[in-house]
DNA sequence: TGCCCGATTAACT
DNA sequence: GTTAATCGGGCAA
């Protein structure tokens, strides 16, 4: 039997959340799939939105955990994010890939492929396949549209360094399920 | 106000 | 392998 995850699991170091969600199913609007790939952003982590101090951007990272942080990336790509830690700590996890599961149609339509592996396998990518967007901004994770459920079975956590950053580049900080297909990127 | 650059992606050569 | 697209945050002036 599946556990709905609640506030409570978000309430936790966000390096014991990242590799929790490894295996978790993330629906939106009942579209979604396996969390396969993951990365932790804490806020002492000069890579971290809220390493800066709190802004209008990423002010629901400085609320309480069990939200949705959501911000425009390059201009032109969303990203979802799961704010973590208890509050007080600015800290979340971005997410970057998903094995697609139920509504498979609605994303094809969305992101115009057809590739099951092209759906989901990266994090501008899976927003648009969700069509998850800033309208979302500072939702309760565990609440309708979203659903997120605690992954049933053991999984093997590949983990490595995380994608595109300059800053604290080399803190092995991307978590993934190992051997998956729908990684953005391989894990070494 | 102006400038630089980024937690990305797709379309190039 | 390289690069354009595109725009808000952060910082210098």
């Amino acid at each position: 039997m599946a556990t709905l995850l609640r506030r409570k699991f978000f309430a936790r170091s966000v390096h014991d959340v990242a590799p929790d969600l490894i295996g978790a199913t993330l629906k939106f609007r009942g579209v979604g799939g396996v969390i396969v790939e993951v990365e932790a952003y804490h806020q002492s982590d000069p890579a971290a939105h809220s390493f800066n101090g709190r802004t209008e951007r990423n002010a629901v990272m400085f609320g309480p955990p069990g939200y949705a942080y959501i911000y425009r990336s390059y201009g032109i790509h969303w990203c979802l994010n799961f704010v973590c830690e208890p509050q007080g700590v600015a800290s979340a996890v971005l997410i970057r890939a998903l094995a697609p599961t139920v509504g498979l149609a609605a994303m094809r339509s969305r992101r115009g492929v057809t590739d099951e592996r092209l759906l989901c396998s990266g994090p501008g990518r899976l927003c648009e396949a969700l069509g998850i967007t800033d309208r979302q901004y500072g939702l309760p994770l565990d609440h309708p549209p979203f659903e997120i459920w605690a992954r049933s079975e053991d999984a093997m956590i590949a983990v490595g360094p995380r994608i595109g950053i300059t800053k604290a580049a080399d803190h092995p900080w991307r978590y993934g399920l190992a051997g998956s297909r729908f990684v953005s990127k391989p894990f070494r």
